[in-house]
DNA sequence: TAAATATATGAACAATAGTTCAAATGAAAG
DNA sequence: CTTTCATTTGAACTATTGTTCATATATTTA
């Protein structure tokens, strides 16, 4: 249970007292203090995790690598990753919640596509940060 | 279980014959040939779901969030996150394994630091897309 | 309306992962 | 070399998650 509490704000280290914290241990009260101040809220430090959560998974990653060439339905997305089309879409469902792909309906067929270019740019540096 | 064959290089769908594809199916073999051709090996796209695993954790990125400022030690962090000093030292080594920290050692002090400026823009680009 | 195709969904199961707790290292100071 | 502080590590526990299987929904066509 990792994601557990997102209602508190901050964390509260700055509410302690100076004199409450044991004087023997080695601490930098100044330091944590400012970086502190300038940390962002919870909520959305909880919310950018759950993003990176999407892409942490191989089969979404391919998918997204799949989108990145072309529009495609999920009928032949499925047979490019040698998967089952419930798998691909149960994935797909969670790729848009997290808006990082659209999708138009063209008869029965469903066609999906990338939502917009941040994807392209995170892939990327993540890329190039394992090709070190 | 998501992460279990990494052995095989590329999917195999066009290993089949199109003889032996249904013709009933709705299917674009053309589309998905070519896309084929140009998706990373099996092994890359692991890796780089495996990176962005890393940051797929609210922990973590506080973590990486607090080093954006400064670099900082063990107990530090724990203070200024709230959690056990163990919490912390677990998620510091998954950080480290995956080269997104380094650190130096200070007398019985380890103190961390970003290693590089790919988080920098990876992050900065998922903040970006959830803000929208 | 019934049949066929394309996609979506829900429950179940197995595997993964984050925190806690206890104990082990490592380094400096007496 | 024993004690103290800082960090690391391993095991256990729980929660989460990706896939499978069966079934449901949606759309077109006979």
């Amino acid at each position: 249970m990792s994601e557990k509490s997102i209602d508190s704000k901050r964390s509260d280290i700055n509410s302690l007292k100076v004199s409450e914290k044991p004087s023997f241990i080695h601490a930098h009260d100044d330091l944590v203090e400012k970086v502190n101040e300038n940390m962002p809220d919870e909520e959305i430090l909880y919310d950018l995790a759950e993003l990176y959560k999407v892409f942490g998974d191989s089969t979404r990653i391919k998918i997204l690598y799949v989108l990145f060439e072309s529009e495609m339905c999920v009928y032949d997305i499925a047979r490019l990753l040698n998967m089952t089309q419930s798998a691909i879409s149960h994935q797909l469902k969670v790729l848009k919640q997290s808006k990082l792909v659209r999708y138009r309906r063209e008869g029965k067929t469903v066609f999906y596509s990338l939502a917009d270019d941040h994807v392209r740019t995170i892939i990327d540096q993540g890329m190039e940060h394992i090709s070190e």
